[in-house]
DNA sequence: CGTTTACTTGACGTTAATCAAGGGGAGTGG
DNA sequence: CCACTCCCCTTGATTAACGTCAAGTAAACG
């Protein structure tokens, strides 16, 4: 935690816009000089160390943040003091969306490990994507996509079992990681056994268990916090459905 | 089904502009010319009876939905033909914001009932928010609302056991009811059990017993699909951690 | 070096799914 | 209008998956 948080000015500057353009202008016509604005707004980042909070469920809603380096966590509270953890967030990811509509924050933030944020003021990148069309295309977009990816987790959540959960959380992972141009194969994780359930709705026990029945089936090569894909595919096979030498039988389940 | 489907041309088009200020402009600061010129991009419904598709997953993009009468449900489709109900929608709601992303839709809508349903070009609808700066801020906090209620559910299905679900499910379709002036406690269910419990990652029979113990205890009086919610605040308790009788310990549950 | 925290593993219990069977409306055809 | 059928719903019995409890090990931290 050295060099990685004491960065330049400029480079903290090159780094927002390239936080910028990842999650907002990434497949869209704006110009250089929309570019330039847009990245005008955008506040220098503040580092955060592992547990400082970003924001805090029912603050006040004033900015958008971008995670630059780093990562972190939202999680709302559940019934009698319990958390959920609602999702992990890594570079070039945007965080906030769901505040827009209340005016203040739903869920709380923080970091999983040192972290570099950018901050979007929100009102100003509304004036900016009244002016800039394609600018408000790529807002919708963004929002858009965030209510697909919640869906993704309601699918997750309402059909798969243990271990399909755990095999979508870890391709995911290692999607979302290779997107950012680093290894897919070959990753570090920040967060927790513990954050790792909650998220997706297991006990810390049964993640344990299906990381070491994993190792044992030779798909992935688990120590502690680092892990290595071994059998993307074999992963992938447990997510759609049948797990290896187990249950096979089509479920039958819903429909009307 | 008569009087309900046979609607005149200016009923609908007045219907129309009451979805639409529902779901776009409630609490807004639009001018009357704003929502006439809103309202004029708004097609005429098409009503739909039960089981008829509104639009299918993967196919092109290109309007919002606005429910007028009546009720849908959205659902994609899970691992082995199985299908995942991702939501109901009752009159107001809109519908299609998840496929703003990819330019498809990301999960099929059909009717659970005879319903009439509003159209909203979406381009012609983006060009309208860029016009009309209130309108922008209205569509971000819509989006923005979807991605809050998909966490609600994202907290349903991974904390809650099944009776919380449910009671969940029930109070939060009486109070949509209510805000669009229906009896909260008093009401028709539209979907069936299977549909239920496929939104709520559970098996039909697990429903079907929790209605029975929910009456049973007082909660409710259910005769097949007409409910009447006898103690609101009784499933109020269940939802937030103890059942009635029994389990009261805190769980111990998560956090890092 | 001692303490704490995170993770792992095993034994057990509970919840809800699955399997199986029977009732009751709603719609259909006679 | 009635009888039949189909589907939806309900109820009971059994089972499997996962949570809970308990204990022990290994890193991380001061």
């Amino acid at each position: 935690m050295n060099q990685s948080t004491v960065i330049s000015i400029e480079s903290i500057r090159v780094a927002c816009r390239y936080c910028t353009l990842s999650s907002l202008c990434l497949p869209m016509g704006l110009t250089p000089e929309d570019v330039e604005r847009l990245d005008d707004i955008v506040k220098r980042a503040r580092p955060l160390h592992r547990g400082d909070v970003l924001f805090r469920e029912g603050e006040r809603f004033r900015s958008l943040y971008v995670v630059k380096t780093g990562s972190l966590k939202t999680f709302a509270p559940s019934c009698e003091g319990g958390e959920q953890v609602l999702s992990f967030h890594l570079p070039g990811e945007i965080m906030g969306l769901d505040a827009i509509d209340k005016g203040e924050h739903a869920c709380s933030a923080s970091a999983l490990e040192t972290s570099a944020i950018c901050e979007i003021p929100f009102a100003r990148l509304e004036e900016l994507t009244a002016l800039i069309p394609s600018l408000q295309h790529q807002m919708y977009r963004l929002l858009s996509k965030e209510i697909g990816q919640d869906t993704d987790m309601l699918l997750l959540l309402g059909k798969k079992n243990a271990e399909e959960r755990l095999a979508a959380f870890l391709l995911s992972f290692s999607q979302r990681l290779h997107k950012r141009g680093l290894s897919a194969t070959d990753f570090h994780l920040s967060m927790s056994r513990h954050e790792i359930g909650n998220y997706l709705g297991l006990a810390v026990e049964t993640v344990s268990r299906l990381f070491t029945r994993f190792q044992d089936d030779g798909l992935v090569r688990v120590e502690r916090k680092h892990i290595e894909l071994l059998d993307p595919q074999g992963l992938e096979e447990i997510i759609d459905g049948a797990s290896p030498g187990r249950r096979q039988a089509p479920q039958r389940q819903q429909q009307t």
